[in-house]
Parts: structure tokens; sequence; C-alpha cells
DNA sequence: AATACGGGGTT
DNA sequence: AACCCAGTATT
């Protein structure tokens, strides 16, 4: 039996059900495949289930304001996915009549997405002879066919794609290109892969030459940078604070947090000279309090954050500059924040 | 060709 | 702690 035959074959019997799984409407497909862009399924499937009910139709996500996808969007990470969300519904919707383009090479001219989500769309919802290559079929191809170059780098990526070209199921390819990635979920997982019971384990030559944990080879991961956020919480007149948005390139654009200042270290006294007290107008005297005994480490896969939240407690603000805005404390939750700010919101505003 | 971009699960 | 996840855009 060829290749494509088998894991159409194992995938029939072993599919896991999903929702984006009973529908091949472009809008829901491209809106999984969004989403799971380098997110587990587990981690996607309530984000798809509360867009498609809060957006039914693109013409809703279109209509909607950036700060509302965002919110929707929050503890999803990379969230520059939501606003090239965004920007694609308003482009589909006002410019092309609410028409996904029907094809491959259309597709890929979408903000947000690249080779694989318009291999993926056009394959799943137009029967379009192409393959995807996401982290599964790289893990599951350098296995069966023992290649070593390494998956993130050109001649990798390259040699990948052309190898899956000639592998893909002219018949069935939205079956084959889910089902290579499945078996590659459940089947062919990173560690201790089910190689006993693997359907296409006559072949693998990964499992003959005892390399199975070796591939597939991946280029060196990037250190961990560490940085340092002081965020000042101010309470001004218990019922209010002050928050602004994240703009520039960095990470969490577009989102909202307080006042922030950057440091090469967790220090209270740098906090005292910074400018934003002058801006605030207020009495000198005022106390400056960590809420948490020990700084909060939140991990992320490029960086550690240590965070410190300092609540600061103030009668009255005169003036504040235009960046930044007050806040009543019941408003506070309403806007799309990082989850490290929002698990301390939660908590402090609740 | 490298790097930046989140958050969470698994080992 | 390291690795990975239905990758893409930017540098």
């Amino acid at each position: 039996m060829k290749f494509h035959k088998k894991l159409i074959t194992w995938y029939l019997q072993n599919k896991r059900s999903m929702p984006w799984r009973e529908t091949t409407d472009p809008y829901r497909i491209w809106l999984s495949e969004i989403m799971l862009q380098q997110t587990r399924v587990a981690q996607g499937l309530p984000y798809y289930l509360s867009f498609t009910k809060t957006f039914p139709t693109v013409f809703d996500l279109a209509n909607a304001k950036e700060d509302e996808v965002l919110k929707l969007w929050q503890g999803l990470g990379y969230y520059s996915r939501a606003r090239n969300l965004h920007a694609t519904a308003k482009y589909v919707a006002h410019e092309l009549g609410g028409v996904f383009p029907d094809n491959y090479k259309d597709l890929l001219k979408l903000k947000g997405v690249g080779d694989y989500t318009a291999s993926a769309i056009a394959s799943i919802c137009y029967n379009e002879v192409v393959p995807v290559v996401d982290g599964n079929v790289y893990r599951v191809l350098s296995r069966y066919f023992g290649v070593k170059t390494p998956i993130n780098s050109t001649a990798g990526i390259k040699e990948f794609k052309e190898l899956a070209v000639t592998l893909i199921d002219h018949k069935d390819p939205a079956n084959y290109n889910q089902a290579i990635m499945e078996f590659g979920a459940l089947q062919c997982k990173p560690k201790k892969p089910y190689c006993i019971v693997c359907p296409i384990n006559e072949g693998c030559e990964a499992l003959k030459t005892g390399k199975v944990d070796e591939l597939p080879v991946k280029l060196k991961k990037q250190k961990i940078k560490k940085r340092y956020f002081n965020y000042l919480v101010f309470s001004i007149n218990n019922n209010k604070t002050i928050i602004q948005q994240r703009t520039g390139n960095g990470i969490w654009k577009g989102l909202y947090e307080f006042p922030l200042i950057e440091d090469e270290k967790l220090s209270i006294e740098t906090i005292k000279t910074n400018s934003i007290f002058k801006n605030l107008l207020v009495n000198k005297d005022f106390e400056i309090v960590p809420y948490y005994e020990e700084p909060l480490v939140h991990k992320l896969s490029h960086q550690h954050l240590y965070t410190r939240f300092y609540i600061i407690k103030l009668p009255e603000v005169s003036e504040i500059n235009g960046v930044q805005k007050t806040v009543d404390f019941q408003e506070v939750h309403k806007y799309p924040v990082p989850i490290l700010l929002g698990n301390f919101i939660d908590e402090f505003f609740k």
C-alpha cells in the first residue's frame, strides 16, 4: 500500500473530533488555522468556539473593533495573529465581498497566511493538491525517510517541501494533509512515539537505523533574555487607575498595560525618580508598595520577565500625558492585556 | 539567513 | 530546564 493510503486509512480510524472538521467553510477553516499556528489544539479550541460564536461570519469579525478582537484573543499569544486576522477579515469583507480566495496562490497574499496556512485552506476547502508542511510533517518525514537536514534551515525547508509534494494524495489532498498532521500529533510524537504499533513502521528509516529519537534535526535554540518590568498600579481615590496601550514593535503590541518602567533590575528607587510622576502634578508624599513579596517570573519561550506590581495610592490626579488614560476599576478588565497582567487584574480588581 | 513573537503542555 | 506546538513577518 502507498504511503498516503496508509496514512489516510490510519486517519479515518483514529482522528479526533474537532469542530472545524465538520465544515469546509473557508472562514471557519481560516480561523482555525490561524489560531492553531504554533498552538496546541487543546489550547486553541476554546478560542475557536468563542470566536465563531461572537463572529459567526467574516463580516461580523470585520465590523468589530480591534480592541474587541484582541480581548477575545487574550491568552492565546502571538498577538500579531489577531491583528492580521482582523485586517484580513476587513479586506475579505470589504474588498472581496466576503468571499475568500479559492486557491493557494491568492490565499498566500492574505496577511497572516503563509505557506502552511495557504496550503491547509486550499486543500481542505477546495481540494487543491498542495501539501502542508508543519511541525508534525517535518517530524514524520524526517523519521520515515531518515532526512537529517535541519528542519529550520533554508535548505531543509526547501527539501521537505519538495519531498512533501511527491507524497501528497492527488485524489484526496484534504484528508491526506490532515492525516499526516494528526499522525504526527498522536502516533509519531516528539517523545516516545508508538513505533511498535505504527502502520508505516516497515518502511521507516529512523526505526530501522535506531535514530527515531535523533530526528528531526533542528538548529540551535535562541537564548533566553531576561527583562525587568516595574508596573505602576495607581489607585486614585480608590476607584481609578491608569493604563496605556503598547505601541511599537515589541512584545504584546496593541495590548494594554499599567505604566511600565523597564530597567536593568527591579528597584523601587529608580521608580521614584521616573518622569511619570512629574506629569501627575501630585503632592510629593505618597507610598509605593510592592503588591507581592517576591517578583513574579513570567516565562515566555524567548524571554523571562521579572515583574513587580507597585501599588501607588493617590488622592487625586490633575493631569496625565496623552498616552495614558485613567479608567475606573470596574473598566480595567474590559481591555485586552497580556495574561501576566490579566492574572494580576483578576486578583487585585476583583 | 536570523530573529522576534506567547502561553502552556510534556518529558 | 528543555523542547514543542496545524508558523509568519520582519530584520
